[in-house]
DNA sequence: AAAATACAAGACAAATTTTATCTTAATTCG
DNA sequence: CGAATTAAGATAAAATTTGTCTTGTATTTT
């Protein structure tokens, strides 16, 4: 029950991109070692970003990557599911309508409900949330 | 970002039992036929069940296993937990204050107020919901 | 007492997923 | 051209998940 370890590379990444001035375009190698991250990972992960359409990656000796969408549009959750996948909390649930037997299976609504629970969270943060947040100083409001 | 094959069996499993009239001994073979799972998986789940305490074991001819807690007081969070191990969405936030570097970490503060939401969501259910319900028949309100 | 039944415990193993790495291209800039 | 940088895909190591199997222990029945 956690998010991969490429998804935290990816959010720290992002969040380190989003500290740079708008427009900035950073290299991987640089992403990488901001964020503690093996370089070669982080560049697939950044792969897959590019491909999802959340960056824009350049070819090239000036090459490297940019934001595609302003890191406030970008949720949590949009991260998580590019690249781990769809959050589905039980396999009985994959969406609204999926589980084998609907009506008939025990557990589907109630996984159904604490997973729109849980997407709920994960859409209420942004990387621009996380770029800016020092604890005292995000004008946030945390759950209590 | 979901719980494990062996934890939607232990619920089932409960479930299952919850199902039955309160203190029936339920044998592992039955409750892993009725939930479609591997009994000698399920035994192993059904181990740990009962070294938490969630349930009470009894070896022998007339043995099996019976619930130690009202089916009401087992949040599924306490389930996902007993099988799975703690809920920490992100390594860097496995409690209140373990983060390497606290304040200084980006990410620290957000994950865990994600989880926070999570953990209300998983404690908002219990096996006793989860036996009862039935679309339109449970008078839990689910979120919107 | 013996036999049958059911859980306990732990070793073992197969399958899957995660976490990378490496190599070979393709592109761009100077 | 040559250096820098991403793209794509094959490969592989490590970790986790998902089981199985065997042996032991306790209980009940005969």
């Amino acid at each position: 029950m956690n998010i991969s370890r490429a998804s935290d590379y990816a959010i720290r990444g992002l969040v380190y991109m989003a500290k740079k001035p708008a427009g900035t375009v950073c290299f991987v190698k640089d992403i990488a070692k901001n964020t503690n991250s093996p370089a070669s990972f982080m560049s697939k992960i950044f792969q897959t970003l590019a491909k999802s359409g959340l960056v824009h990656s350049f070819i090239g000796t000036k090459g490297g990557f940019t934001f595609n969408a302003r890191p406030e549009d970008i949720t949590i959750k949009m991260v998580v599911e590019i690249i781990d996948g769809p959050v589905v909390l039980n396999r009985c649930v994959v969406n609204k309508s999926s589980c084998q037997d609907v009506g008939n299976c025990d557990v589907h609504f109630m996984w159904l409900d604490i997973q729109k629970m849980l997407t709920k969270a994960l859409s209420s943060y942004s990387i621009a949330d996380f770029a800016a947040y020092k604890k005292g100083i995000c004008d946030k409001k945390m759950s209590d």
